[in-house]
DNA sequence: ACGAGGTTTTGAGACGTTTCATTACTGGCC
DNA sequence: GGCCAGTAATGAAACGTCTCAAAACCTCGT
């Protein structure tokens, strides 16, 4: 059905070898038998057999990307990252999506190994890298996303989340606030503690009432019900930091409930800077975290810790965010 | 390095035939050596592999998945779907975003060709299917995906877009309007068109007032200034349908910005029902598709094709929408 | 004890590449 | 004309799996 390398190699009247050559070391062939080759080829419409050629190599230009989610609009921009810089290198992406669930992460890396994939790209789910440890061993590339790396084994791409508060808290400081809330996610979640402590970092320098309050979830819902709440109990800050986008979303719309305007009478900040987040009823000032370079960077490391293993030295990259100024945030009044 | 089959023949004194049929047909093998063989397997860690697999059977458990941007919320969905039901049954997916680019997309048929993929799942970024023909031709397992199927050769999955803009505009007939606006994007997207024939022929039956506005881009802010410009002209409908959330977002900034009420002075229906659709500051009536569904469903069709391509028909899947109720939308005044 | 008939197991060949040691050419020089 | 040193092209082996015809092994019944 399709053709092969053997009936490229017999239209040319020529060795299958040479027919390797041509596609592998052109420079090694003479000019006249390699246009014959190619014709041959083209009008073959041959296209080489990937599989056969892996086989042979013992690994492929295959990256596994494990994300925990890809209707995360974190990991889907870090996704197209990835992508693109694959593409660039003739790799091709095999989307794993954990659910953050052991399970599935372990049942995903037993097929990337079968597949004997050349690269992977994880955000592991749980904290160790232990079932890592077995594809490195036995030399796939791998590298650690938005993870800070506990180990020495793997390339680690993250970005820096407490520089994040730190920004997030500073920019309103700047503005003169004083009383500032904190509007928390779970607390097991390490982004939100990094960012915590950046927002403490850029707080304890200045006389700053900082309060905090958690949200249940990092959903807009949650947000909603925990200002809400503090509302109630009485909080008046005149400015607030929430760990995401979405929780703002849902402070805002507690806030406006309550009669309060923003950013006259409260300023907040998200994080993230989600497309939406300029769209929304008050464009939200927010926290942007390079996506797309994390995972065009990420992919770029693995991709040349496979062209040549020797030279790589493993890295840890740790890209800085910026905070978007938009409406949402004014100087204290 | 890593085991293969023959290493667990040797362990198990057995040979690489019974390893074999140990996998792929273990009733065929007495419950002795089985055991022995099992036991081979597990002390050595052995994972098959997979390309070896794939060359000798000439195509690979692995699912080309072609969209134009998976960074678009509505084939994020869609990647989930097709995901899950790939792991299912053990497919791996490849992700390939064309861009809506010929170029890119023809690039990926190409690489998707050469790896030998059992089955593609595409967006396809210009009308015909003429690339993949020779796919087809090859045997691979192809359908149309949110699409509608211009073909026999291959099966199709789309949303009735017609249906939901039916669904949208009866909404608002039902609460009473006779004067809507019909927010539209650029024409030429087929999405488009579509859901403006439902509206149509939803208002054709009743006297309904039927004004055009065109956004240059499916975006909150083309549909902001859209909406500007048109009321800068007197238009004064009592309701709205949008081309998509987006716009529907933007409209909103507009009229809100104009003094105007939602709903009591203007109603207004997006399409998509993205996430963010709920949490607005006005939470937003939408067309909700069923996306993740349409990527369940598409899978499974290509990997019952490629499981038993003869008794295959190929098929035309066509979900339907549902329209979301939520505050944006009220009865006329 | 023998053979028929069934169940297990074996072994070789093929899938399409790449690699590398050989062999076959080429032109230049004495 | 014969030889040398390159340069080009060849052919066989190997990668790990599956398949299928053939061989080996049982279990009965006679």
């Amino acid at each position: 059905m399709t053709a092969s390398m053997k009936d490229v190699a017999a239209l040319a009247a020529v060795s299958i070898g040479t027919v390797s050559n041509v596609l592998n070391n052109p420079q090694m062939v003479s000019p006249k038998t390699r246009d014959r080759v190619e014709q041959a080829i083209a009008q073959l419409g041959f296209i080489p057999n990937a599989p056969a050629r892996q086989l042979r190599a013992g690994r492929s230009k295959v990256i596994g990307l494990v994300v925990p989610d890809i209707a995360n609009p974190f990991f889907t921009e870090v996704a197209r990252g990835v992508e693109d810089a694959a593409m660039e290198a003739g790799f091709v992406v095999i989307l794993c999506n954990s659910d953050e669930q052991a399970a599935r992460e372990d049942r995903y890396l037993r097929v990337l190994e079968s597949q004997r994939v050349g690269a992977i790209l994880i955000t592991p789910a749980r904290k160790g890298i232990k079932p890592l440890q077995r594809l490195i061993a036995n030399g796939t590339a791998v590298a650690l996303l938005d993870h800070e790396g506990g180990t020495r084994d793997a390339c680690s791409v993250s970005v820096d989340d407490a520089l994040g508060g730190q920004l997030a808290a500073s920019h309103l400081i700047g503005l003169g606030h004083r009383s500032i809330a904190w509007l928390a996610g779970p607390p097991d979640i390490p982004q939100v503690a990094d960012r915590q402590a950046g927002i403490l970092r850029a707080t304890e320098e200045h006389s700053v009432l900082l309060e905090r309050i958690v949200a249940g979830q990092m959903t807009a819902s949650a947000g909603d019900a925990a200002v809400d709440a503090a509302l109630a109990r009485g909080m008046t800050p005149s400015a607030m930091v929430c760990a995401n986008d979405l929780l703002a979303i849902g402070a805002m719309r507690a806030l406006m409930r309550a009669g309060m305007r923003i950013p006259q009478d409260v300023s907040i900040v998200g994080y993230d800077d989600i497309d939406f987040a300029a769209s929304a009823a008050v464009p939200l000032t927010s926290v942007r975290q390079p996506k797309y370079e994390l995972g065009f960077a990420a992919a770029q490391l693995v991709i040349s810790e496979f062209e040549d293993r020797r030279a790589h030295a493993h890295q840890r990259v740790r890209f800085q965010p910026q905070i978007v100024v938009r409406e949402s945030t004014g100087s204290v009044a």
